[in-house]
DNA sequence: GAGGTTAATATGTGCAGACATAATAACAAA
DNA sequence: TTTGTTATTATGTCTGCACATATTAACCTC
């Protein structure tokens, strides 16, 4: 059960866990500045380098605060970062032990209801292919998913048969986006989502809405509504 | 409302960049080889370890796969990650410009119900911390709190005022935790959340579950759980 | 062929040294 | 006191080199 690698680790690594220590021992108090690199090389035996990359990786994760002149301090809250891996549908309904599937419900082309069109920065009532499928864990519904594609950004979408390709796989094939923008949030499902994912109208599922651009050109706004009882984890 | 840096990046962040310019415009197709880190050192006239720290970066964003000897592909998947900040209540209120405010609804020292216990790890009818709290914006509920502390693990904070002091702030400043896990998800808000957060009961609220342990000892089980609408948003 | 051993190779990490840069502290002038 | 200038300092980054390590490709044996 235990997940932790067997070795300890060398390197930096081990740098980076000493230090870590010293932080969660208190051993380095909040707020306090800590040694500067040359002096933890000294201490450690290593070069400054070294000292460098531990003590970088740990301000990425946001633990300590680097500044030149001033050094390195713990810091005083610990605005610790989640990371989430945005997970590929497919992907995680397999890893969860269930057959994928999906079932493209509607493919619309015409012009985007205002909500989606100013979302995406556009003009309202610009043309837009609109789309909503099911997706299925072992046949049940898992996850439903209504997108809106921008055709201007990404025009071969429109020759692709969306019933045997999912849009979001042809997508990222074909349309590598530069920028996106990712929103998490609850909502109480309507009509439509509580009858695709088979649940009561106004039970409370969790929503993904993401939207990428491509340089300037919105590529696509897509609202993931997950089946009640959805939950997403990490650690940190 | 532009928020890119006026002046390009030199050093390794051109060198990522450029990578990333020729992933997107698809010069390095998904799925394919790239250039060794000798032969871009090359291209870039620069040393090898500057092309490494460049490559590394796109790695750990999940754009290229790395392995020794089979060197850099392009990821068929951009399995992307997704980086969230854990919010720090008071700091996230007065980011959207509210004033900052909290009460401490309950405070019980006795026995957990077995959903916390187990959620923890801890037998049974463990002898646990249970608060209540509310936090507020401009007056308004906000962000209604439940949190299970395991008086073992933080035995300080029995004699802590946690009318005056957050339970989060005073944790975070005396019981650093070594490790969490995070679980975001959505809700049907319940009677006692309902009231806090002045809400109709059965309506959606986002949630967001911590569980931090010390070593092998769970320190606390929190559940957040926002107002209605509330939504968390990164770029990615 | 199947299976095991050996060599080749790209990345991972380390080092010492160098210079760049941001932020501060010390100092001087008004 | 205020303001501007000049060191000083710790981090940020780069270089060139070296060796470690994982993984593949080539080879050899049966």
């Amino acid at each position: 059960m235990r997940s932790d690698p067997p070795t300890p680790p060398t390197g930096w690594q081990a740098i980076r866990d000493e230090a870590l220590r010293r932080i969660q021992s208190r051993e380095w108090q909040a707020g306090a500045p800590i040694p500067n690199e040359a002096e933890l090389a000294m201490q450690f035996g290593c070069a400054r380098s070294t000292v460098n990359r531990a003590l970088r990786e740990l301000a990425a994760i946001g633990l300590i605060e680097r500044r030149r002149k001033a050094g390195s301090r713990v810091a005083r809250h610990p605005l610790r970062k989640a990371t989430f891996e945005i997970p590929i549908i497919q992907h995680e309904v397999e890893a969860r032990g269930g057959r994928y599937d999906f079932t493209l419900i509607a493919r619309n082309l015409g012009p985007a209801p205002v909500a989606a069109s100013s979302r995406m920065g556009l003009p309202a009532g610009a043309e837009m292919l609109h789309l909503q499928a099911l997706h299925l864990s072992d046949g049940r519904p898992y996850m439903h998913e209504t997108r809106w594609v921008n055709p201007v950004a990404a025009p071969g979408i429109l020759d692709v048969d969306l019933a045997r390709v999912s849009a979001n796989a042809w997508l990222v094939q074909n349309v590598p986006y530069t920028r996106g923008e990712l929103t998490l949030s609850a909502a109480a499902a309507d009509g439509t989502r509580a009858e695709a994912l088979g649940c009561a109208q106004g039970e409370a599922i969790f929503c993904m809405e993401r939207i990428t651009w491509i340089g300037e050109a919105p590529v696509t706004l897509v609202i993931q509504s997950y089946a009640p009882g959805h939950r997403m984890t990490t650690a940190i």
